[in-house]
DNA sequence: ATTCCATGATCAG
DNA sequence: TGATCCTGGAATC
């Protein structure tokens, strides 16, 4: 379920069972045995998401004669990006056996954390960090950043907004799932080429994007229905299918649109499967 | 038992 | 645009 709040939510769930201690890693799956040679018995540093990019920062252990063991900078990273099909899976300890497709799995006296099917995981040096945040856009979740360059590359663009929102260059984190939603939220046609979408709409769909993100972090799920929409509020049944939270137009192909009644319409758009309300998304956005 | 599909991204042409 | 990588659960046969 990768989009950047679960990044964000891992980063915090790494730390939170991990930091300040020495870990035990292994890749009992073996395509990451180097890179956990080189990190097992090493203290975690800290860990940050940027995007949908997590990376864990490791240190060596304090000597016991270091008077003040304060906590240096990372020495080293280990860059994790999730795809598509990654994910992680904590437990406590002692660990159960691995499966054969764990690529990484960090452990100590009290908890475990198993990574299976990442696209990416990876040692990298501070220098090929400092190149992903580079080429990465702005992140909702990272609160230094701010949709302002974002909008400088948008409001130059033909590209369709919708396309925009995925690409990664320009604002990191959104996925397939808020990038439907956030465009529902705020009325505006998924065509709408970047250069026609109004300064004014794009600083609300950044600002809800930051709410948006944020609730998703702390309830670990996509939520994107305003309370007066919730099936309690409108006496509709609740989602049944999958993947959990509320939501207006993602996946739910045929259905009708829970303010409007019309149909949501679905289309491929670059290899993603784009969602949309014709009723309430109908050539808007332009201010 | 097999195929399909997914909240991602890169690379070749 | 299409092929490819990564995994697992649901749908389909």
């Amino acid at each position: 379920m990768p989009e950047g709040h679960t990044i964000h939510r891992l980063a915090a769930d790494y730390a939170e069972r991990f930091v300040g201690r020495t870990v035990r890693a292994t890749s009992p799956q073996g395509r990451f045995a180097g890179g956990a040679a080189l990190v097992d018995n090493q203290v975690l540093e800290r860990t940050e998401a940027h995007g949908k990019h997590l990376f864990l920062g490791f240190g060596p252990p304090p000597r016991t004669s270091d008077k003040l063991q304060s906590r240096g900078d990372p020495h080293r990273w280990i860059h994790v990006h999730l795809g598509l099909f990654g994910k992680l899976g904590f437990g406590g300890a002692p660990a159960p056996p691995p499966t054969d497709t764990v690529r990484l799995r960090l452990a100590n006296a009290t908890a475990h954390a198993d990574l299976r099917g990442p696209t990416t995981c990876a040692l990298i040096t501070d220098a090929e960090k400092q190149a992903i945040h580079d080429r990465l856009g702005p992140d909702p979740l990272r609160p230094d950043d701010d949709g302002t360059r974002a909008w400088q590359r948008i409001s130059r663009s033909r590209t369709t907004v919708a396309a925009l929102l995925l690409d990664q260059k320009i604002i990191a984190g959104v996925g397939n799932v808020y990038r439907a939603e956030v465009l529902f939220r705020h009325g505006v046609d998924p065509y709408l080429p970047g250069r026609d979408l109004s300064r004014t709409a794009w600083d609300a769909i950044w600002a809800d994007l930051v709410f948006l993100m944020a609730e998703g972090v702390r309830h670990n799920r996509i939520d994107t229905v305003r309370p007066e929409h919730l099936p309690e509020a409108m006496g509709r049944p609740p989602r049944v299918d999958d993947h959990g939270g509320e939501v207006y137009v993602y996946r739910r192909a045929n259905q009708h649109c829970h303010i409007c009644g019309a149909e949501i319409r679905t289309a491929d758009l670059a290899a993603r499967n784009l969602f949309w309300c014709p009723g309430c998304q109908a050539g808007r956005g332009g201010g």
